[in-house]
DNA sequence: CTGAAAGCGCTTACAG
DNA sequence: CTGAAAGCGCTTACAG
């Protein structure tokens, strides 16, 4: 049983008002006697107040909670340091939940975060994501997106980071040379995939290129085994010279499938992928990626989260607002003579 | 502002005590009418009550906290998963902590999360670890480790699954025909570490094989950057035919190094990992590694923490009792002509 | 300069 | 069958 408020109080000989000024500053009326004294005492006992008791005075439990579909998707490691390390810095822990993507379990994550008074919650590649930008649900929590956050919002036309990246990764594949460019994201449900496939378009168009159809696919998930198997029949008899992946393990999964249908890369065939994950460069071919700055993503999502909380301004974002491509090895130069 | 017992009292015309019981499932002695005209209201208006003030009266946050170094290990997520899923099972949220393997982070964690009551703590690869099992340190709040809590414990030869681990990974190799093998691990003060090192030095002994000292390596980290960094000059010059790491990150290290010193693997050299990260199957070559069942081991260590809070047996282990070891084409038979 | 008292949303032993 | 009251550990407006 940890020290209380009141047994601070009877082996200092005051009231508890007086600890629980001390305790939170408000000590500008007491005698500087009684304050080392109880301070002291405070000392002695290891006391720390506790924040439950607190909060259900404050209706602040200093808790915020991030929901993502699952962690073992790297993308969200990052996200999730990002996350929590700027909650620590403004005295928040975190609650986390993985949802797989089942608009069930994350009904249920909610309610189950309200009953705990979780100040805010930061949401991320999600069903109830969608919904509540569609106006279908109201959370009456404060809540906040990792992605399509107001930092992520480049200007009226990027759409967001997604689409941006998905811009910039085809734009470098058509500069060397590729004008037969596949697309494959993960699931047309979520706003990441139509955003990327956007940008994929965009860039094609402003090079006078008419997107075929064909050439985009949206797979069951963004993950390598979708990516691997899903892919696989279309990389077999594809005209086309490179592909745009939604994200790395997508192309993780395309590489694997080129591999065994023995499609060199990057002699034959270019890959580019999206999110940048750590393993990136330890792949042969290293990975061409686009990197959103994943732990940025979380920390600003979490700063604009913290804001509304907290219904003050923050100044603390990170300088984030581009998308970066970082150039490996699994892509190279259209050769023509190679295809047809 | 959600409803609160009160209100729901209020609405249905009852007490208080008669809406907590009924919330509580003690209503066996009220009348079928009370409950079902209470229940419609709490209905109604979408009560749930705060776990806040149920903690306040009974102790008990079912909240359990995950302490580990840094989610961006890719060993650390599927534990993750296991111990949330587990967590959740059982009524508990999951706060989650990443210390970066600063002692005093984990100091500061450990009391943030006793101020907000936590019931319980798992804790995997800490300094603070350590210091417990060595009676440096008492905690006074349930705890438990991810590795060496009593299912890891495999019998009194075998002191962990790393040591396990490093033991079949280093007998696989000299099944190969291999006889001068690497070891590399992370650093010294884990029990990972000297536990690894142990098994890889029992293996080799067990096959008549005096372990060289300087062929087993301490880094400076579980990093793929300690493992390409630490291990480039090393792997230049050595004369062994093979190399066991103490985890997949660093033989992530050491297969780059490998490739930029243009040494073939698994041709002229081997490599064998542990953890079986979800990566390795993508690499090219894809990863040899030793899989401890990452899952398990989270929902177990989180089975054994409820136990421990709930003071009572759960019969809910998963059935992981031994590591399994993953083969796929970074390890080949020794060709002595190759080396000399 | 200091403290008594009300209240946050619950549960539970007890009385009727 | 039902409810008044005390108490969990705090904070704060107010009185002295």
């Amino acid at each position: 049983m940890p020290a209380t408020i009141k047994k601070i109080a009877q082996l200092s000989g005051v009231s508890i008002t007086t600890v629980s000024k001390i305790l939170n500053g408000k000590d500008h009326d007491l005698s500087q006697n009684t304050i080392s004294r109880v301070k002291a005492i405070i000392e002695q006992e290891n006391y720390y107040p506790s924040i439950l008791a607190q909060s259900m005075r404050n209706a602040q439990m200093k808790l915020i909670a991030l929901m993502i579909p699952d962690v073992r998707n790297p993308f969200f490691t990052d996200v999730i340091r990002g996350c929590e390390d700027c909650a620590n810095k403004y005295g928040y822990s975190l609650v986390f939940c993985n949802s797989d993507n089942i608009l069930e379990k994350e009904v249920n994550y909610v309610r189950s975060l309200q009953s705990r008074h979780i100040d805010g919650i930061v949401l991320s590649g999600l069903q109830i994501e969608r919904k509540i930008k569609n106006n279908q649900l109201k959370l009456n929590v404060p809540y906040c997106f990792v992605t399509g956050n107001k930092k992520n919002y480049i200007n009226e036309t990027k759409l967001s980071l997604n689409n941006e990246g998905s811009y910039v990764a085809t734009q470098y594949l058509l500069d060397l040379g590729h004008k037969d460019i596949l697309f494959a994201t993960g699931p047309s449900v979520y706003n990441h995939s139509q955003h990327g496939l956007l940008g994929y378009q965009e860039a094609l168009k402003d090079k006078g290129i008419h997107p075929n159809p064909k050439n985009s696919l949206f797979l069951t998930g963004f993950t390598a085994e979708a990516g691997y198997n899903e892919l696989f029949p279309l990389l077999k008899n594809t005209k086309a010279s490179a592909i745009v992946c939604g994200n790395d393990l997508i192309a993780y999964g395309a590489l694997k499938a080129l591999r065994e249908l023995n499609i060199s890369v990057p002699h034959d065939f270019s890959v580019i992928g999206y999110d940048d994950i750590d393993t990136n460069q330890y792949l042969n071919p290293g990975l061409t990626s686009v990197n959103p700055n994943r732990y940025a993503l979380g920390w600003d999502a979490t700063i604009e989260l913290i804001e509304k909380i907290e219904n003050r301004s923050i100044d603390d974002y990170t300088e984030n607002s581009f998308v970066k491509l970082v150039i490996r090895e699994t892509c190279g130069v259209f050769k023509h003579e190679d295809k047809n």
